[in-house]
DNA sequence: TATGTTACCATACAGATGTATGGTATTTTT
DNA sequence: AAAAATACCATACATCTGTATGGTAACATA
């Protein structure tokens, strides 16, 4: 039923994954061609019908930005991890990724957030661990000088979901 | 600065958190007409216009759904508890709500998601506390047989968000 | 009484938006 | 070699969407 995305029909997906869980709201198709440069909507038009067709999305005729994800919780997003953590120390960001997760999309991303790990056990109090992935979002309140993070043990098999803020 | 809405303002303004909150994606103009029985989208205008100069919205021009709440992080919006849970137990949903919480705004409110509050210490090994404000999405993953939870502690002093999901 | 606010209506319009149709070029499959 | 799929383009169009303008009615305030 479902076939393999080719790999500019891949990347709007990953663009239309990126805008629908990061910035919350569907693009229009104007959105998409402006993004990858296309001078044309019909060009979005079509790829669209065939990512359709192929069943990772679903469109909501005449609506304007009703694009809806088919994945939910099916699909898994690879995404950069870009640093550690020594939980209650200092941070390292790498200036490459330096691995990658395969994020399930439930867990909203906010724009702007990256992945760290945690590395050391001075967080297990807070049930974060070492391992575990972390999700920062440094926009949401800055001003009380607090971090929100979602930790996220490894993959399927647990299946835990903590989102949660802390006192730096 | 920021003057007290009027009752149909607030009305409105309470569909459109719920909207952005639940739905994920801000309604059109004509969404909003049609939800509150309107004939017309510049009575909506109208009052969009009127809520954003008081300073509760904030509204980007000439864009379809460019509807942003200006609240995050500085709003608590009321929201109903319909039971409690005796953690581990079957629930109890009452007919009324039995008590409100004032809800920050950050905790996404999936719809057809709702309140309970947590009896009984025999989930406090995992994080959930007696009197904890649990919500409850019946939509997500029910195949999988989880319920995901999110604990809140009361209020603004522990400022502590939990979101997790469990097994029953 | 005059003035302002609130809450609706109707009409009109420019630009945004999704869609339809047809065309060209390249690559892949049969 | 022929057919199909892919990836773009251009043009056209109906509807959606936000916005502007003007009007009516109720009500409170000055």
């Amino acid at each position: 039923m479902k076939k393999e995305l080719t790999e500019v029909q891949k990347n709007i997906l990953d663009f239309l994954i990126d805008q629908i869980k990061g910035k919350g709201i569907p693009p229009t198709l104007a959105d998409i061609a402006d993004y990858f440069g296309y001078s044309n909507r019909a060009t979005v038009q079509q790829h669209l019908q065939a990512i359709e067709k192929k069943g990772y999305i679903k469109k909501s005729p005449k609506l304007s930005r009703g694009i809806e994800l088919t994945l939910e919780d099916k699909f898994f997003v690879p995404k950069p991890i870009l640093g550690e953590v020594a939980a209650g120390n200092p941070l390292t960001i790498y200036p490459d990724a330096i691995d990658t997760v395969k994020l399930p999309t439930i867990a909203k991303m906010p724009q702007d957030s990256f992945l760290l790990r945690v590395k050391g056990d001075s967080l297990k109090d807070a049930y974060i661990f070492s391992g575990d992935i972390v999700i920062v979002n440094p926009n949401l309140e800055p001003k009380n000088g607090q971090i929100v993070v979602a930790v996220l043990d490894d993959a399927a098999v647990v299946k835990r979901f903590y989102k949660k803020k802390n006192e730096i």
